[in-house]
DNA sequence: TGTACATCAGTGAACGCGCGTTCACTGATGTAC
DNA sequence: TGTACATCAGTGAACGCGCGTTCACTGATGTAC
């Protein structure tokens, strides 16, 4: 049966957040698209009105998933221009390490970026782009546009690494992992402290 | 038909050896037990008379890749005490990224030892503090064991995050790919110069 | 050392299952007159 | 505005396929005498 606009711009939206949310808890390879469907509220059939392949619908989740957290990101700034540190403390933490579902899609799935199709490589890459521009523009002004930017590429892939490895070791040593976070946040606010002095 | 002990013994080798470059080239979900054992020149029915299941044998393959990369480690080191940069520009380096197969089983396994059973968390977890104490005995000895370890801990996660989004945007973006790497290793280096100094 | 036999690594067919994708069909929506 | 009809989002059965795992069977190995 037909839908109106309204409502099929709404299923659409409803896939895209139920496969945003199910690919960065279990995996690209660990959820199929029946239950994709199913969390929005639809059969498996309706999902191929909407993306021609698992593949497409990975690669415009991720992305769908990306513009929530940087719109979420923007709210939470406001006006103000939070400083490095405060973004630091936010990316590296126990409670983005703990919430898979709602976390930041680059820590999901960039291991994961490497082995599907070139659509997710291609998101992937814009949305890493997205990350540094932000977190560079936290830097003061005064530091050198080169030195900002490797300060905010180093950053974000230390977060990736550290927020993978405190997930990967969570269930065997929690301690372990906790000191994962804590160790990149300090080694990073001190290459940030020396580099920052230093331009 | 049976076989000489010395036989099943190559072959469960052989198994191991195969399953580790697969998985970590293709990841775990992305192999069946079937392609493991044809590379391994037997038949999928002969993995169960080794292993009991598809992630034993995954958390044993990762280990078995694990310690074989440590005999590699040692042996490239030998009776020198490599400084810890010389470490840095082996961790961290395009050959590593490009090099799936031959690749640290971290770098390759850390998003999934998450989502994984506990046995592959355990391996990782075991084999993460054996990288953190080879690092960190690279570091001079003059530096404060904790901090020693710190830098060593906040390496190797960062290791593992720069590898992983090197690889996700090396189709998409070279150039990005490789500014990524040089970013890292720059920004420990001066991690390390810094905590290094003031220790 | 030679013989009889239990062991068990390896084979390959078969199991049930869930996967991604297709497609004939349904029926409300949107449009043309 | 009312009517006839084309559109197409969504349904659900069906497709072929590969998955992890099981199991009856094979036959060389290893052992007991």
């Amino acid at each position: 049966m037909r839908v109106s606009k309204e409502k099929s711009a709404e299923n659409r939206e409803a896939l895209l957040t139920a496969a945003s949310r199910l690919f960065r808890e279990k995996g690209i390879d660990g959820v199929g698209v029946a239950e994709v469907a199913k969390e929005a509220g639809l059969t498996h059939g309706a999902l191929y009105a909407h993306f021609p392949s698992k593949d497409v619908l990975a690669a415009e989740a991720f992305s769908h998933g990306f513009a929530q957290r940087m719109a979420g990101a923007h709210a939470w700034a406001g006006d103000r221009h939070p400083p490095f540190e405060e973004y630091l403390g936010n990316l590296i933490s126990t409670r983005l390490r703990d919430d898979l579902a709602a976390g930041c899609p680059l820590t999901a799935s960039a291991s994961e970026a490497g082995r599907q199709g070139p659509a997710l490589s291609q998101s992937f890459a814009q949305a890493f782009e997205e990350e540094v521009a932000m977190v560079a523009a936290a830097i003061d002004e005064a530091v050198p546009q080169d030195v900002r930017r490797q300060l905010a590429v180093a950053t974000i892939a230390a977060q990736i690494g550290a927020i993978a490895v405190a997930r990967a070791v969570a269930k065997t040593d929690a301690a372990l992992s906790d000191e994962v976070l804590k160790a990149t946040r300090d080694a990073i606010t001190v290459a940030f402290a020396a580099r920052t002095e230093a331009g």
